[in-house]
DNA sequence: ATGCCGCCCGTAGGGCGA
């Protein structure tokens, strides 16, 4: 088996402890984080390599910034969409044996009336492009990471209340679909056809408790990837702690 | 609803997230 994980953590200063111990009780083969809200010199890579992982990090002061931590050796790191110059660190990507891995945070958007919608979007269009030329170069890919998009409305609480609304609307539902498009299959949403299930929950409004959620978080993988794929399970148990991220760990489980 | 909560920077309160 091969448990590759992904969590926006929402400030890896202020969360490592609990990521440590999530990591402890998981041992995750793979972890990608984001929002990071770090610099690569203030990255905890001692606390992630003294549990025995690899680090690659692409970090960023105050926002974004994304990381992949491994217990197997990581090679071919890229930093950021090749040929696309963007000063926010979202995008991170490394080989682990023959696997393409793609860590991604991509941006939220704001509102749709905003320029960081438009740049959302413009944004997409470049990643687009990346993911399509990683799976012609590899076979064997996985993108996992905070996507900023629930694909369908039952992956939305109340989708009456958010039509239309960034995260849901219909151009960045365009967006996903043409990710899966290229070939990538939504793992959680293939292994789970029935299940109801969000990754995200406002802080505000008791959303948490009262199940108010979007499922924003994904794993996305190519067919050769997808033939080995057991489970993807969401693990809730990270939101019920003290001052929790707003986001919860996504897992999906390979077959060797 | 220019709201709610949390984090960052910096040491007040605005920017940002989702």
């Amino acid at each position: 088996m091969l448990s590759i994980a992904t969590w926006n953590v929402n400030s890896i200063r202020v969360r490592l402890e609990q990521v440590l111990t999530w990591m402890r009780s998981h041992a995750p083969d793979v972890l990608a984080l984001q929002e990071l809200k770090s610099t690569d010199e203030t990255f905890p890579i001692g606390a992630f390599s003294a549990l025995g992982y690899q680090v690659a990090v692409s970090g960023q002061a105050t926002y974004n910034g994304v990381a992949i931590l491994s217990l197997k050796p990581l090679s071919d790191v890229v930093h950021g969409i090749p040929g696309y110059e963007d000063a926010q660190k979202r995008v991170l990507t490394v080989t682990l044996d023959d696997m393409r891995i793609i860590c991604v945070y991509v941006p939220n958007g704001a509102s749709v009336d905003s320029d960081k919608y438009q740049y959302k979007l413009q944004w997409f269009e470049h990643f687009l492009k990346y993911a399509e030329k990683t799976k012609k170069e590899y076979p064997k890919t996985v993108i996992l990471g905070d996507y900023n998009i629930a694909p369908e409305d039952r992956d939305v609480h109340d989708p009456v209340l958010w039509q239309g609304q960034v995260l849901v609307s219909e151009k960045e539902r365009a967006c996903f679909k043409a990710l899966l498009a290229l070939g990538f299959q939504d793992t959680f949403r293939v292994l789970n056809p029935e299940e109801n299930n969000y990754t995200w929950w406002d802080y505000r409004m008791n959303a948490f408790k009262r199940n108010m959620g979007l499922r924003l978080d994904h794993i996305l993988a190519t067919h050769a990837v997808m033939v080995r794929a057991k489970q993807c399970d969401v693990d809730k148990t990270p939101r019920t702690w003290e001052r929790p991220s707003d986001h919860v760990p996504l897992v999906l489980q390979l077959d060797d």
